[in-house]
DNA sequence: TCTGGGGTCCTAGGACCC
DNA sequence: TCTGGGGTCCTAGGACCC
């Protein structure tokens, strides 16, 4: 058994905006999310898209994020709704400001656009007489500010802050949840099924049943030493986590090991080995763009591409000196992949991702290489970079993307970022 | 079962160097 | 010629999160 005095005691402060997307787009047109029925998906105009966001009122209709738009019923009282990231971006900025009132910033994470952590160890005094009590402060501060509700998990560390959150919070009418060590048991230990709890998912699930663990407190008394030897060091996670326990911090949370720049996609119809080439070349052309607005180089690159019977074909390269290229890339990807894919076999997915990012301020210009005609392609990404930023990724583009098989989405009346 | 997309981390094996 | 340890980097594959 595990000694609790010897864990950290913290107050965590997990905050998740409620129905996010789906929240804002409702508010953008003077509806009550609370009422109303709106989803937000993908793209309106695509049968197959999925739903990035449902309010509770269509969640009760069996609508979930992740389900299709083919499934939500055609209904005069639903409104589906194209996603406006710019607007949630800014709304989520807006909220982070709020929660900077209260933490220094290096007591504050940003788990993702709509959920971030706070360390209210030494700062909640300052504001209230409990966490809790900060904690309806700062709801009713973000609701007043931007009719956005939201629900908050308290705890000792940002695990149970996290599973607070997840588990209880969500469905009390105030919102807020407050689990401490020594709630462990009463509060956890019954979790079933396990993929309910953060960190745990399906695949994970069945192979734990399989040892006859079906709830969270089966996992907590399981011997440590299987879970160590069947499942390394997120086996040891889990017993932790099934205890309640949760070194982390949120200062450390601000290094990211290893960050990268992705870009998928799941193609509308079977694309033949050939037509993968524009759509790759598109990726790579957008990857590479969002990587030098960071000012930097990838080393290694990441592709794949998946046939309709779920068979992948990946590969990854690195470049010593680091690259952001498109054409050095998309050149090196596709000798690469004309070596491992299936040219008669129909593809559905692809993907390309940069990683390993070095500052491009240590670019290495190599002697033999040709400088005048190196700084020419430089500026030359350099201005349509800036014509992207101001016009929108689409303003600029690749011959290749006006053939059938681009993804691009070609905009009426507007050429080469000139309206007509 | 399936037509989302972006991101992080872990493991294991191999190559290479000291 | 055989043996061995430790460290770093690379690649392939897998899992999970929002």
């Amino acid at each position: 058994m595990y000694d609790y005095n010897l864990c950290p005691q913290y107050d965590i402060l997990c905050i998740d905006l409620k129905s996010f997307f789906a929240s804002v787009s409702c508010r953008l047109k003077g509806l009550d999310p609370e009422t109303t029925k709106l989803a937000v998906v993908g793209d309106t105009k695509s049968m197959g898209s999925v739903v990035l966001a449902a309010t509770p009122e269509l969640k009760k209709l069996g609508i979930k994020t992740g389900s299709r738009l083919f499934e939500i019923p055609a209904r005069s009282d639903i409104f589906i709704i194209n996603p406006s990231m710019k607007i949630y971006l800014d709304y989520s900025m807006r909220i982070t400001e709020i929660a900077l009132k209260y933490v220094a910033p290096e007591d504050f994470h940003q788990y993702s656009i709509d959920e971030f952590f706070m360390d209210v160890t030494h700062s909640y005094h300052l504001f209230a007489a409990s966490p809790r009590e900060l904690a309806r402060k700062i709801k009713t501060e973000i609701y007043e500010e931007t009719l956005i509700e939201c629900a908050v998990g308290i705890g000792d560390n940002l695990l149970l802050s996290k599973v607070a959150l997840d588990i209880e919070a969500k469905h009390m009418p105030d919102g807020i949840a407050e689990w401490r060590y020594e709630n462990v048991v009463e509060k956890m230990w019954h979790i079933k099924p396990l993929s309910k709890f953060w960190g745990i998912n399906k695949k994970s699930e069945k192979k734990l049943n399989q040892r006859g663990i079906f709830n969270i407190g089966d996992l907590a008394n399981y011997p440590h030493a299987y879970l160590k030897r069947d499942f390394g060091i997120i086996g040891v996670d889990w017993h932790l986590h099934a205890n309640g326990i949760d070194f982390s911090k949120i200062s450390e949370k601000h290094k990211v090991h290893s960050p990268s720049i992705a870009k998928s996609q799941i193609l509308m119809r079977d694309y033949k080995f050939s037509e993968t080439y524009v759509v790759l070349f598109e990726h790579v052309d957008e990857v590479t763009h969002r990587m030098r607005l960071m000012h930097q180089l990838a080393k290694t690159i990441q592709f794949s591409v998946g046939t309709k019977d779920g068979h992948i074909y990946r590969k990854q390269f690195t470049i010593k000196e680091g690259t952001n290229s498109e054409d050095v890339i998309m050149k090196r990807l596709w000798q690469e992949l004309k070596k491992i894919a299936d040219p008669y076999a129909l593809y559905r997915t692809i993907s390309v991702t940069l990683t390993n990012f070095i500052p491009d301020s240590q670019k290495q210009v190599s002697l033999f290489q040709d400088v005048d005609k190196m700084l020419k392609e430089e500026a030359l990404m350099k201005t349509i970079d800036a014509l992207k930023v101001k016009y929108g990724q689409l303003s600029v583009m690749r011959a290749i993307s006006c053939t059938e098989a681009s993804t691009l989405k070609l905009r009426e009346g507007l050429i080469a970022g000139h309206k007509r």
